[in-house]
RNA sequence: GUACCUUUAGCUCAGUCGGAUAGAGCAACUGCCUUCUAAGCAGUAGGUCGAGGGUUCGAGUCCCCCAAGGUACGCCA
C-alpha cells in the first residue's frame, strides 16, 4: 500500500506542484467500501489552488492516472481511488510472497541500539498478574522494533537487592530449611515471606533482624552471600518456565545489586553539579523549579533509594550499550518517579537524557481490588495460565482428541489466551481482570485467531497432495478482495505500532487479518473449487495469510498452532 | 490540596494528522454443518461519544471550564 500511496502522491504532487508529503499523509482509507479503497479530501488543497474542493476532486479526475488504480471519482469535495484487482492479486500477493518472513519490516532503525529494562519481577516473589504488562508489552516492543532494523538489547532488571532480602533471608534462618526450598522452590520462599510479615507485624524486633541480615549481606558476609545467591537461582528457574512459554528470551540479566558499587561516583557528580541539597535529614535533588516533588538521592541514615540506582543504572546502560533510546517498560503510577529521574538526569548534564522513556501501562486489578503478594486475593500468573490451559485441554478433547501435539498445542493456545487478551486493548487501560473474559475463547479472542491460523495450514498442508495450475488465477469474489486489501495493511500497522509503542495495534490487526481470512475461507473453496486457476490463486492468498498472520503472532509473543 | 491518566452501545474496547452515515467483540435474539477444522459464517437489535462552552467549511478527535472514576505526590521498590 505505502508504494501505491507514494506514487498516487507523487504523481499529483509533481503535476500540481503540492506537497507529496502532505498529500501521502491526506490519503486515508474511506468509512465505506462504496467510497473506494483510498480516498483524497480535497478541502485542505482548496487555498493553494484556488479553487473549490468538489472542482479540484474533478480536476484530479480527469487527469489521473497511476498503475494499480483502475477508477477514479470526485465526491463531495473527496477524490476517490478504486485499486485495481489486477493490482491486488498480482503486484501485492507477489510482493508478499516474495518477502515473506520480511513483509512488513524495514531497515529504519540501520542499527541503532535500544535498550528495553521490561518485566523485572522481586527475586523470591511470586510472578503474579501485574507482571504479566510489563513482561509481554516489553517483550512485543522488542520484536516490533527489531523487526524495524532496530538492534534491541532486552535487559531484565531483577529486584534482587534491597531489606526485602534480608527480610528473605532471616525467614530462610528462623524457619526454612534446605530440602523445604529445593522441595517447593519459588512457592516455598513466598511461604516464608508471608510468614515473616505476619509475624513482623507484631514486632519491631523482626524487622531488626531483617536490616541487619541485608547489612551483612552487603557487608560481603558469606553465608548471607550464599543463601542470596541460591534464592536468585531458585525464582530465575521458576521465571524462565514462563518466558519460555511466552517465547520470551533476555539479553542480560542485571539485577539491582549489580549497582551497589556504582552509585558513589554519580552522587558525587551531583555533589560536584552543586544539585545536592540536605532537607530535614535526607539528601535530595530540588525540582520545584520544574514543579515536581523533590527528588530523594540518599536516606537521613545515608543509605540509598531506588532513584539513586536508577541514575547509575542509565549512566552504566549508556556507556556499555551506546544506546539510541531506553523503554522502561513499568506501570502508570510510576509516572512522576520517571519524570523525576529523567529530570535529574537532564541536570547533571547528561545529553542523553532524552533518550530515556517510560513506556507506563493501565493497572490491573482483581475483583477491584489491587494485586500483592502479601493481600489475600493475589493471583499468580502461573495459576491463571495452568487454569487456561486446562480449559483448552477440555475443549480440545472433545474436537480433536488425537491431535499429535496435544499437550504443546494445548499450552500453545491456553498460554495465546492470556496474552491476546492482554494485549488486546490499548496499554494505558486499567483492566480489572475477570476470568470469564480471560477464558473465553468465542469471538475476538487468542484461540479465535490461533484456530484460523490452523485452518490457513490445514488447507496448506492439503495443498501439497493436489496438483496445483501453475497459470495462477486473479480475484473472482468479493472475499478475495476484501483479504488482499488487509493483507496489504500490514506494514502500515507495523510503522503505528512502533511509533506509538503500542502492540495492542498488531492485535487489532490480526482480530481483523482472522476474520477476513474466515469470510473469505467461508465463501470461497479454496482446493475444491471448479477452475483449477481459481484453486491455485487461493491457494498463494492463503499463503500469505499464513506468513502474516504468523508474523503477526510472533511480534506480539504468541505462539503459532500449525493444528489444533 | 497539586499533578498526571481515564470517560464512546447493557459489558469490554477500537476510532490514524480534525474529514463522508461513530465501528468491533461479549451478552440477547434469528438462520447456516453429507462440502478444505462450526473455537466458524451470515443476520437482528442496541448510541445525546461524561456535561457545557469555544475554534472552523467540518469536532468523538483541538482549546477552555466543570463532573465522575483512577493513580501518584520525601526517606518502599
Amino acid at each position: 500500500m505505502h508504494k501505491l500511496k507514494t506514487n498516487i502522491s507523487q504523481f499529483l504532487a509533481q503535476k500540481y506542484n503540492l506537497s507529496e508529503n502532505d498529500l501521502y499523509s491526506s490519503l486515508d482509507y474511506p468509512p465505506d467500501k462504496k467510497m473506494g479503497d483510498l480516498s483524497l479530501p480535497c478541502f485542505k488543497l482548496a487555498k493553494s489552488l484556488r479553487r473549490s474542493p468538489q472542482a479540484i476532486a474533478e480536476m484530479f479526475v480527469c487527469d489521473f492516472f497511476c498503475e494499480g488504480i483502475e477508477h477514479v471519482e470526485s465526491v463531495n469535495g473527496y477524490f476517490n481511488l478504486y485499486i485495481s484487482n489486477e493490482y491486488l492479486s498480482k503486484s501485492l500477493l507477489d510482493d508478499i510472497l516474495n518477502q515473506g518472513e520480511k513483509y512488513g519490516s524495514s531497515d529504519i532503525g540501520e542499527k541503532k541500539n535500544i535498550v528495553i529494562d521490561y518485566s523485572s519481577p522481586n527475586v523470591a516473589k511470586p510472578f503474579h498478574l501485574g507482571h504479566l504488562g510489563t513482561t509481554v508489552i516489553g517483550h512485543s516492543l522488542k520484536n516490533l522494533f527489531e523487526f524495524n532494523g532496530y538492534n534491541c538489547i532486552g535487559i531484565n532488571h531483577l529486584g534482587d537487592w534491597g531489606t526485602s532480602m534480608g527480610k528473605q533471608i532471616a525467614a530462610y534462618k528462623l524457619w526454612g530449611n534446605r530440602e523445604l526450598i529445593e522441595e517447593k522452590g519459588v512457592d516455598g520462599l513466598v511461604e516464608l515471606y508471608i510468614k515473616f510479615h505476619e509475624v513482623a507485624e507484631n514486632d519491631e524486633k523482626y524487622f531488626d533482624m531483617a536490616r541487619n541480615e541485608f547489612t551483612k549481606l552487603e557487608n560481603g558476609d558469606e553465608e548471607n552471600t550464599e543463601l542470596w545467591k541460591w534464592f536468585i537461582s531458585i525464582s530465575l528457574e521458576e521465571f524462565k518456565i514462563m518466558y519460555k512459554q511466552l517465547d520470551i528470551v533476555f539479553d542480560h540479566y542485571i539485577g539491582e545489586s549489580f549497582f551497589s558499587d556504582k552509585m558513589t561516583s554519580q552522587i558525587e557528580k551531583l555533589r560536584e553539579k552543586e544539585l545536592l541539597k540536605v532537607d530535614d535529614g535526607a539528601t535530595i535533588v530540588d525540582l520545584s523549579e520544574y514543579n515536581m516533588p523533590p527528588c530523594i538521592i540518599l536516606k537521613r541514615d545515608g543509605s540509598t533509594l531506588y532513584h539513586t540506582r536508577d541514575i547509575a543504572s542509565a549512566v552504566y546502560r549508556h556507556d556499555t550499550f551506546n544506546f539510541d533510546r531506553v523503554l522502561y517498560v513499568t506501570a502508570a503510577g510510576q509516572n512522576l518517579y520517571f519524570k523525576q529521574l529523567f529530570k535529574v538526569l537532564e541536570m547533571m548534564g547528561y545529553d542523553w537524557a532524552d533518550k530515556l522513556v517510560h513506556i507506563s501501562y493501565g493497572t490491573m486489578s482483581f475483583g477491584g481490588s489491587k494485586l500483592g503478594t502479601r493481600g489475600g486475593n493475589s493471583i499468580w500468573l502461573k495459576q491463571l495460565i495452568n487454569m487456561s490451559i486446562e480449559k483448552v485441554r477440555e475443549i480440545m478433547k472433545e474436537k480433536n482428541p488425537n491431535l499429535v501435539n496435544f499437550d504443546e498445542t494445548a499450552e500453545a493456545v491456553g498460554v495465546g489466551a492470556i496474552v491476546y487478551y492482554y494485549l488486546s486493548n490499548g496499554r494505558i487501560k486499567d483492566i480489572d481482570f475477570k476470568f470469564e473474559d480471560a477464558l473465553n475463547f468465542d469471538g475476538n479472542t487468542g484461540p479465535y485467531v490461533q484456530y484460523s491460523y490452523a485452518r490457513a495450514c490445514s488447507v496448506l498442508e492439503k495443498a501439497k497432495n493436489s496438483n496445483i495450475d501453475f497459470e495462477i488465477g486473479r480475484i473472482s469474489e468479493l472475499q478475495e478482495r476484501e483479504l488482499l486489501l488487509t493483507l496489504a495493511l500490514f506494514p502500515e500497522k507495523i510503522k503505528n505500532a512502533v511509533s506509538e509503542y503500542e502492540p495492542s495495534v498488531i492485535t487489532r490487526y490480526i482480530y481483523e487479518l482472522a476474520s477476513s481470512f474466515n469470510r473469505f475461507y467461508h465463501e470461497c473453496q479454496i482446493l475444491n473449487c471448479s477452475d483449477s486457476k481459481t484453486a491455485a490463486f487461493r491457494i498463494r492468498l492463503t499463503e500469505a495469510v499464513k506468513i502474516v498472520l504468523g508474523k503477526a503472532f510472533e511480534l506480539i509473543c504468541m505462539k503459532k498452532t500449525e493444528r489444533i
